[in-house]
DNA sequence: CGGCTCCTTGATCAAGGTCAAGACATGTGG
DNA sequence: CCACATGTCTTGACCTTGATCAAGGAGCCG
């Protein structure tokens, strides 16, 4: 199943529903011709938190995590990027350091649109640029449900719901196994707890019949149950 | 001191840094003209999480609440909106439900500016569109912060952070009191946690000499040791 | 095979949430 | 003016949650 890396052409990219989508044959082209497109692997850092990021990323292959640093160097994922996604746009907006990291989790393959290609598309397409504002109202929207989860629900509702998250953004193949690979300490970090924690709480789910566990594969048997968990409000 | 309620031109207004700044004449006659005035009492509500907002809402005095509510109906302040900031774009934008309710801390004039008109603007007004957007991802970078501090920090330190926030929000007059009168629920729902800790923690603050209290008024009497307390990245 | 990294489990302990009770201030109606 | 109710603040006692520390197991790779 290896895909041959190829150089991904912005008219089929498109495809994927990305916030170009509306762009006009001509801006289409100009962008294809000022983005650059590079290869990642696992691990690899995209940008990081504190640098300037010169220019907005788009996930045209692969899965991305955006995270802050903490305490000890901690981390705490913000959300995730895939196919179609566009990060480091608050940045360039803002003109700004970033003030998250990104590291690929699964293989990826960005394209690179300089700040300034970008800022001219906002600049003189009215539609582009409210699709742009719509997508970061979006992210404001979750960040703000994110808080009040991680100030109020305790540990293992947030657990709940991470993987309900996870279903909805990746989904899960025909054995309902999450189409997403994580380490426990991963999935510690977008609940917001301790890595122990998730384990003994992911353990207490499979004994429940939640879910079931085969290393970094979790397979979703009950979604209604892990939803009861998780919606507390 | 009490000032005569008068419904405030948006010429006077904007020189209050609001984001209408910029406008041309034009634009701002339009506006004035569209838009419309209330006043609110300590408590009113402007709009409430899950319904239609219909506009934006200019606040051209008073100081406003926005929170989440969760558990309990247990409040979590997301944040505070005081003279020249605006609320509800999110909402307007998205062409969504409230994610959020706002409340009057202090009795506030706010202007009703409909939705179409706003969009209006930012669709015709690319210099506007574009400082929306900043103020769009500038909540964004806040939200991303908040919920790292509170998955990270203990409660002392959200507390010590929180005090530093509201001086940088409201400032001190020249005897070091904080210019905005909270209960201590109302704290205690800015630094996620129970009223009860909130007080604790304060009394603690007061006898390590850093703060001063009389009832709602607190004298901010260390700012640097309160950047210690919570600065702990 | 040794040396990784990651996962798991048990034991312990502290932070902070919850409950209960009383203090204090303010407003209201008789 | 008092009696009473109401809302906020404060303090103490207790207990739950979840973080931390420690140790061992499983899988993988050079």
């Amino acid at each position: 199943m290896k895909k041959t890396k190829t150089i991904p052409s912005c008219k089929d990219c498109i495809k994927n529903n990305t916030v170009f989508k509306s762009l006009h044959q001509n801006d289409l082209d100009i962008l294809g011709f000022e983005k650059s497109c590079n290869f990642y692997k696992r691990g690899d850092t995209v940008y990081h938190e504190g640098n300037r990021v010169g220019g907005v990323y788009c996930v045209s292959e692969g899965i991305i995590k955006i995270f802050k640093t903490g305490i000890d160097g901690k981390e705490q994922i913000i959300r995730f990027a895939k196919k179609g996604d566009i990060i480091g746009f608050r940045s360039v907006l803002s003109n700004d350091t970033a003030c998250t990291t990104s590291k690929v989790i699964e293989d990826a393959t960005l394209c690179f649109i300089p700040a300034e290609s970008f800022i001219n598309l906002v600049k003189e397409n009215g539609d582009f640029s409210m699709k742009i504002m719509k997508l970061s109202c979006k992210e404001l929207g979750e960040a703000n449900k994110f808080i009040i989860d991680i100030a109020q629900k305790n540990v293992r509702e947030r657990l709940a719901e991470v993987l309900l998250l996870l279903d909805d953004t990746f989904g899960t193949d025909n054995n309902k196994i999450l189409q997403i690979s994580l380490t426990r300490e991963e999935l510690a970090n977008i609940v917001g707890t301790a890595t122990e924690s998730v384990i003994r709480l992911l353990s207490e789910f499979k004994q429940d019949g939640l879910i079931k566990l085969n290393g970094r594969k979790i397979t979703l048997l009950d979604i209604n149950k892990l939803h009861k968990i998780s919606d507390i409000f």
